[in-house]
DNA sequence: GTAAATCCCATTGACGCCCAAATTTTCCCA
DNA sequence: TGGGAAAATTTGGGCGTCAATGGGATTTAC
């Protein structure tokens, strides 16, 4: 099962083009099509095939079709993406609704998510990478803080502590 | 049983390639990929094959995927690792990711960790067997001062080694 | 008709792959 | 038990291929 994974910086050309990292074109298939959809909460887009769409189609499934929360996202989903072409070189055009989502400029970087990869701006990137990671050190230490006690507390807390 | 032992320090050439200690090849299995995962609180990466990751999708699946803690979490395991290939020698090169998250010049010291191995530049690696020892001594100390000395109390403190 | 999008080709540098030398470890036999 | 041969491992370097990038030419859209 491949999955996106690792994260590199490629440059954007005077034309506003920008190669796709070569170890995630396989995982995309055949199509010359890249999928894209705005982040709601971070200033990044989503990419990958149209799987993107059609999972997220089968999350809004499980919602109430007649809750607010249910035409929000089906709006997010449908009307905030968008299709770009991937060129012979396996490049893509950054359109202004990207540059304004995510402040790109002269440079992007591809971050893999699993089944799909996220474009940043590398400052963004880095900024929000160190945070990430503090966050999940936290995650491990708060895990080992709430088992502790007594030894077989001791032994819960590692179980956890590796799991993370 | 096949697990990560003992550790090695070997050369980094001009071209950035280092062997990965030959007892931790078979172990690895067939594949010649490595994959490598940037530790969230120590100068150090971790190694091994891609069960390291899948080990940690599994943990990502029990959690809320609309959680926050969900997505920096997604984030550290597929955005913040990498993929390297081996070369016939048996041999990694790193690459800027690796020496900047690790310091790493022209040495690299790898430590088997189990089921994963490490790789840390070979003066922080000293530095921090040396506190990793003094703290399992003074855990020690610790336990036999309490009145859970004895055998039980030793398995508590080889355990917390492991989590150093 | 003009600007943007798309296609095509060239350049450069990094990476993968191969072979060879140097060093270390293992093993065998005196 | 010691020495040394053989094997395995680490290290070094050459070279072809591929990926990233840049720029020009051509087509498409409005």
């Amino acid at each position: 099962m491949d999955r996106f994974l690792s994260n590199t910086i490629n440059k954007v050309d005077k034309k506003g083009r920008v190669s796709i990292p070569a170890p995630y074109r396989p995982i995309l298939g055949n199509t010359n099509n890249l999928i894209i959809l705005n982040s709601v909460d971070q200033p990044s887009v989503d990419a990958g095939g149209i799987e993107l769409i059609e999972r997220k189609e089968r999350q809004l499934e499980l919602m109430d079709p007649f809750s607010p929360n249910y035409d929000l996202y089906s709006f997010i989903i449908h009307g905030d993406s968008f299709e770009l072409k991937i060129d012979g070189e396996g490049r893509i055009v950054l359109n202004d609704a990207i540059r304004e989502q995510t402040g790109i400029d002269d440079r992007a970087a591809f971050v893999g998510r699993g089944h799909f990869f996220q474009i940043w701006e590398p400052e963004n990137f880095r900024a929000y990478r160190e945070e990430a990671r503090k966050r999940v050190a936290q995650m491990r230490s708060a895990q080992s803080m709430s088992a502790a006690g007594g030894a077989h507390g001791e032994v819960a807390a590692r179980q956890k502590e590796q799991d993370i």
